[in-house]
DNA sequence: TAAAAATTCAATAGATCTATAGAATTCCTC
DNA sequence: GAGGAATTCTATAGATCTATTGAATTTTTA
């Protein structure tokens, strides 16, 4: 034990280390069991140690979940951030977006899960931080969308907030069924995705080949 | 007491109406809380009874649980069945399911809320039940979508299982904003939903008006 | 390899929480 | 308004669960 008590200082790079690994478990039992379905215990016995050794990497199991969220969410902003800054045209954003929030599942798969599912029951000051991050993604989801009615990619009837909404809640859903069916083709459920908001079901006549033809 | 014990045997209407009343409490604390974070005394104090006369409604907290998920679910599948029995164009039908969607989250409110974030925590048996009654929802929504293919409505690309799915996810996502937002325009929300699983949010160039002005 | 630091453990206090049982009260019916 | 049924209450057993503490063990460092 050193003089900050049982929590090491700065913390080495081995604990951080660790610790990420500990918050990955936590992650899988939160996103199985639910935050207050899950015990300390449950979480201490993924990670391979005992219930009150828990605590040697987070002051309580609502820190963790603090940390779960964020994990699940940060880099998922930012990968966000850098489509909406990118110079595409817009359909190509749009495609990069869903591909991001999809594969986000995929591969952080529970932690994501676990902020959309639980971080309300953080504390209000936690829980405003990952509002923050989640109003930034939606805002520049929107911005998109915005430019893609400027240059006359989109309608100029879109109601650009509904949209992101929308295309977040598409993801959002089939998030969740890409989380419980891990065999599922996610290119394939990306491009349907996108050919559905930009397409939509309906069929229209167009001046494609097909009517050309006619 | 009876000779049934402490439960009355078939039940007056009396019983069955308070009943009613205690599994609407339910919800709304299990919507608030969730299953582990909501208390039988949250519950007992939402009815303003004690805690431990809970138990003269149910016989467990999980059956509170599985009653107020059947609840949430249960009409608004009905409705889903009379809406694709029904003889209208493609359009009307998605309309009308959307419309029928929404506005059982903001009547049964969160009761539904409850049904899709806490029923897997209901025992096997009883989860069943209710993934029954869910497939039958996407199967009728499936078969809407088939029958627009088949008039020609829709394209014929289109993967009517994506498309139930997204459409059951859509309006899942913009129930949960609903329930947060009182204020919130239901019908608002509604065409633009229909609007977009129509459309989409592209820019077309089809043969309407504004084409044969330019 | 010995001292120091980091990590884990065992044990437990104290606070829940669910479900039960039987007593008390309210409600209804005759 | 008396008797019985329905409803609610109080009290509690027993099973968690979180967080703390100080000791034990492992790892690192000098």
């Amino acid at each position: 034990m050193n003089e900050f008590g049982n929590m090491p200082q700065a913390a080495t790079d081995k604990y951080q280390q660790q610790r990420a690994q500990a918050i990955r478990c936590a992650a899988a039992v939160f996103a199985e069991k639910g935050f207050h379905g899950a015990s300390t215990k449950d979480i201490a016995e993924r990670i391979g140690i005992k219930q009150g050794s828990l605590y040697y990497y987070f002051k309580s199991k609502e820190e963790a979940l603090g940390e779960v969220c964020l994990y699940g969410i940060e880099d998922y902003v930012h990968r966000m951030d850098g489509i909406a800054a990118s110079d595409q045209p817009f359909a190509a954003k749009l495609l990069a977006t869903v591909t991001s929030h999809l594969s986000s599942y995929r591969e952080r798969n529970e932690a994501l899960k676990v902020h959309n599912d639980e971080r309300l029951y953080l504390p209000k000051e936690k829980r405003q931080k990952l509002h923050e991050l989640g109003s930034r993604y939606r805002k520049s989801l929107q911005g998109i969308f915005q430019e893609g009615v400027a240059s006359g990619d989109l309608r100029d009837s879109i109601d650009c907030h509904f949209a992101a909404q929308a295309v977040i809640g598409i993801c959002n859903a089939w998030g969740d069924i890409i989380v419980r069916e891990p065999d599922l083709d996610i290119f394939d459920v990306t491009q349907k995705c996108v050919d559905l908001l930009l397409n939509g079901f309906c069929e229209r006549r167009k001046n494609t080949r097909q009517d050309r033809r006619a």
